[in-house]
DNA sequence: TATGAATGAGCCTTCATTCAT
DNA sequence: CATGAATGAAGGCTCATTCAT
């Protein structure tokens, strides 16, 4: 859920100090990549084809990434650092009751998904491909850390607050959490109506009404 | 009327494979394709790979099957009769209590993807470019239509025999115990065990501990 | 005109007679490949469609005729054979006017290019293919003298009957009514009708209408 | 995140070739191809040996033409443009008188098959292609059309100065001329001497030698 | 005889990458 | 900085041919 290892800048020493112009086009660049990658997924995945939508001559592609790699490596710095997934103010800010907290989680999640679906598949295509490649796992399972701690917090101090009731390990349910959203970006891309129900569904049982 | 270049193959003898019946061969080579897409994913799945994995000549491998779309095609046919993912005779069996059919089911599912994670690879691949095929989404769904009638069925006639005494619309519970497992199987992928958790706390909040 | 070179039975020894039933199939699959040439050309001749087109497996084909080179020589057999261009009974009399002859032949020709356009497509392609393999062309060659004989007997006879006052050398008018009939078949592939008024200009120069 | 498999390029130095500007690179390929397309024909045209003797990678040779079909687009663009057959600037300069036109006419047309022989290859080549296929077809009517419209042209002029006094309608001795011509390059291959005779008898009736 | 299975050679094309400018 | 040109490696696929049955 946040920026994973920080080797930003340590990549690609420039004689001269980075003028912010290279920068923005980097960024351009990967944004295209990215919006590419949505499309095509990695299968499909052409340097000339990101050149175009970036509106550059692939060889200038060369020229800011030192290949397919590199590139791929900046989309996954992209989007980890752009991976606030399920974030809002009211899920983060601890002043909210942790019952609302969670639900505005879920329904930032609905939201984001609704708005920036390509994220969700770009996400499908990384975790798919982490299955083979251990770093890119470890990315993950960094982030997954992360998050799941967001929702520990939230869930330990519900049930202090008496807000969750049910039979659950703060731990556990986080885990539950996580993966049945993973599930639900799957399952329901395309259609993130059909993600409520479930999502509430668990609410619902952390709630433990009896 | 000579011809003069020398086109066609005029080779020398040959070992031939121990010739198998056509049916088998193919799916031989359906088999060696899937663990080739399991360790390579699309991206990298290459006609001559499968066919030296499946010890035959790459032409021989379109002999068999028009091109790699229609070898993807026999892949998904493949992995969606095979697909039966959790079961188990316990799960199936309607004399079994439901709590236990389920807890068999997710038993069966935790073995499986500890004896067979490619198939889990594999899934998670063909999940994936799901999103971007709708023909392929189409056998998806289908498929998660009966796994959600399966587990409607159960969590519907645990609810009859006063098992499950949680609150929840059975089939919300089965939408989320799909995508949950769905979930779990990409994060949880190569360490099956950390499955049971999560998976156990939901059978808990479907007893409904209170 | 008529058939080249004789080595038709000597081509394929076999131990037992020919039986019929054999040579039947065998000029079966000439026909078929003398309609699949015309049809795609050498370019896109492929055994396996003429082997189709033949009602037999295309390794069947192959055990009529050694290879593409075999069978294409039999498709040269066979159209030589068969090359009666512009033959016909009132062209053949000596009998009839030498003018009715030729006229007749031109006729019979354009008759010929309506009924059985392919063949020209086939001696076109043949044609084109001589360019480059002098056996072909000695064929065509040899070929063409016979014409070359008949019209120049003609032209010769009409002359002696006074019906052809032009002034030509009988040979070299023969040469000119071959070329050009050659060309028309090219220039008026598929509206055979354009070919009678040049044709019969020629006729009318043979006349010498002063 | 580590590439596994060593895809692209990973070549050493090399020797590229001096360098031309694409468009003359681009004729010199078109050349190349038309000189392979005149030695094998469209059976045995490769776009590996066009580029072999275009003394280019065979991949550069993608680089200027989208693939074989463009090239041969080129190829055929190439000959109609250079498709002067029979020019020369006596038959061409209207202070001639007709029958000297004509003669040059013929006169070039001899010269140029003997002096670019593989031109008439192709040209035979290109014609027989076209029975096949209606849009190359198009271009020679066209072409034809103009060839016919020159002929006329001089025969008409001839007429009117008396040289020809042959008994003739312009259009279709024109038609009988161009078929001629086309059946002559194909029975005169290699030998253009040949053409002479039938040609200048054609004169001669045109004339009316009576 | 006839044929299904198998194969090697080769074809067209694509692609990431690099070099010279 | 940027780019056009060029390239090697490889990929999917085709085809004539042959072997075993």
């Amino acid at each position: 859920m946040v920026r994973p290892r920080q080797k930003g800048n340590t990549r690609k020493p420039l004689k001269r100090s980075p003028s912010l112009k290279s920068a923005e086009r980097r960024s351009e660049i990967v944004r295209a990549a990215y919006r590419t990658l949505a499309e095509k997924g990695f299968e499909g995945l052409r340097m000339r084809d990101i050149a175009q939508r970036a509106g550059i001559d692939h060889s200038t592609l060369h020229y800011y990434f030192a290949g397919k790699e590199a590139l791929i490596d900046a989309i996954v710095d992209y989007i980890v650092l752009d991976l606030a997934v399920g974030r809002s103010p009211a899920a983060e800010s601890e002043d909210v009751s942790p019952r609302l907290r969670l639900s505005a989680h879920f329904d930032a999640l609905i939201k984001q998904l609704q708005e920036t679906p390509e994220m969700f598949v770009v996400l499908a295509e990384l975790n798919t491909r982490a299955m083979r490649e251990p770093p890119l796992r470890a990315i993950f399972n960094k982030n997954d850390r992360k998050w799941k701690g967001f929702l520990t917090e939230v869930l330990v101090s519900g049930m202090q607050k008496n807000e969750f009731k049910g039979t659950f390990l703060p731990e556990v349910a986080a885990e539950a959490i996580i993966s049945m959203i993973r599930g639900l970006t799957i399952t329901c891309a395309g259609r993130p109506e059909l993600m409520r129900r479930p999502l509430y569904q668990v609410l619902t049982w952390l709630e433990g009404t009896s």
